[in-house]
DNA sequence: ATCCTATGTTGACAATAGCAACATTGCTTG
DNA sequence: CAAGCAATGTTGCTATTGTCAACATAGGAT
């Protein structure tokens, strides 16, 4: 017996999006990252344990929402590729900054993302959603060797090197570490300068 | 009143090293990243709010251990410059190697010091303990470009670069998400490769 | 000797993840 | 069209945690 009368049927009939909704929204507002299954509930608007009949945990909640993360940075990166307009040091440094960009946009998802609270992390990223990003860079770096601006070594090492320093960068300016007292005015412009150049381009 | 007897005294004497003690066990031992208070206190042997007389918080703990993690990052970083003998490419590349065994060697103390769950990180990594290897970076790094074997740009920005590179490298590895099949087999070696090329060095 | 205070302990509260038992419905199948 | 079943929500519970408050003990200063 509900007391509300005829608004909010006992079935919510889209809870499953909703709640995924609701949650990223949290992620995206919040910059700190916590995360309560309870508090997403509650503003769904719904009782603590419905999430539950649609996800075996919070970990699969997690799950999910770390792939859509994986899906707006793939969107980000591909608009940034395409600003590129063809010119591969322009690509490349677009998305560089897209990177960067998602990241601080989107504090608590990036952590998510990344971050070892998600179960089985290794796994998740080896979905074709999760990969997908990473497949991006391998083919700008891919074009960028067909046209001679990259040094002539193994693609995925050289997008190691990119991703690594891309999510160095993230990371670290994330948790506020890039101090100017401590890194220099523009370090974030200068370490991609030094991986340029690490890549032999001009 | 207690029941034991004359074992255990009431005052324990040497609390606070001990709950550190008991803590960086747990951290160094523990592959996973989870932490409650109560199970520190309970391996030390104490009731579960004894900690709170030596700290005001969790965080403040936390924020403890993490200075211990850069006094022994440091130490590691220290010895590996040593083991460089002189050489500049010896020494970055020993320093390199030694920190990321660091972070392979100590999954939660590296989360934990670098983690965003650690309260006001920011001001934690201006603390000249957690500055101390950024600083030891910074010197490797003047030397070098007095031995003319590093470009001469910013030290500092040179400096974000390399440690960008390794701490993005280190969180990738940590987590996992290094596998082969996504970037090559020796992926961390080609990152370090290009990062000493994007720093001019042979 | 006496008291004060640092240090420990017990017991409480609110919040959380997750389980179990129950309620409500829409859809299916006879 | 009726009966019932499975999907979806809800309430209530347990175990656990961080933290606060009140109390206990003991070592050292007065």
């Amino acid at each position: 017996m509900r007391e509300t009368g005829r608004d909010q049927p006992y079935h919510h009939g889209d809870l499953r999006r909703v709640i995924i909704e609701t949650a990223m929204d949290m992620l995206v507002e919040q910059q700190a990252w916590k995360f309560t299954l309870r508090e997403v509930a509650r503003r769904a608007g719904v009782s603590h344990n419905a999430p539950y009949k649609h996800f075996t945990d919070k970990a699969a909640l997690l799950n999910e929402l770390a792939f859509l993360g994986f899906d707006r940075l793939h969107d980000s990166l591909s608009l940034a590729v395409r600003a590129g307009g063809g010119d591969f040091a322009a690509e490349l440094d677009e998305m560089a900054q897209a990177y960067l960009r998602f990241g601080a946009e989107n504090p608590a998802l990036y952590h998510l993302m990344f971050g070892a609270d998600v179960a089985a992390a290794a796994e998740l990223h080896m979905e074709p959603r999760a990969l997908a990003p990473f497949d991006l860079l391998l083919e700008v770096l891919r074009r960028g060797q067909l046209a001679g601006e990259v040094i002539d070594r193994p693609v995925r090492g050289l997008a190691a090197a990119c991703w690594a320093q891309l999510h160095g960068l993230t990371t670290l300016k994330l948790d506020g570490l890039l101090r100017p007292e401590k890194v220099g005015e523009d370090a974030i412009a200068q370490a991609l300068g030094t991986l340029r150049s690490g890549m032999q381009m001009r």
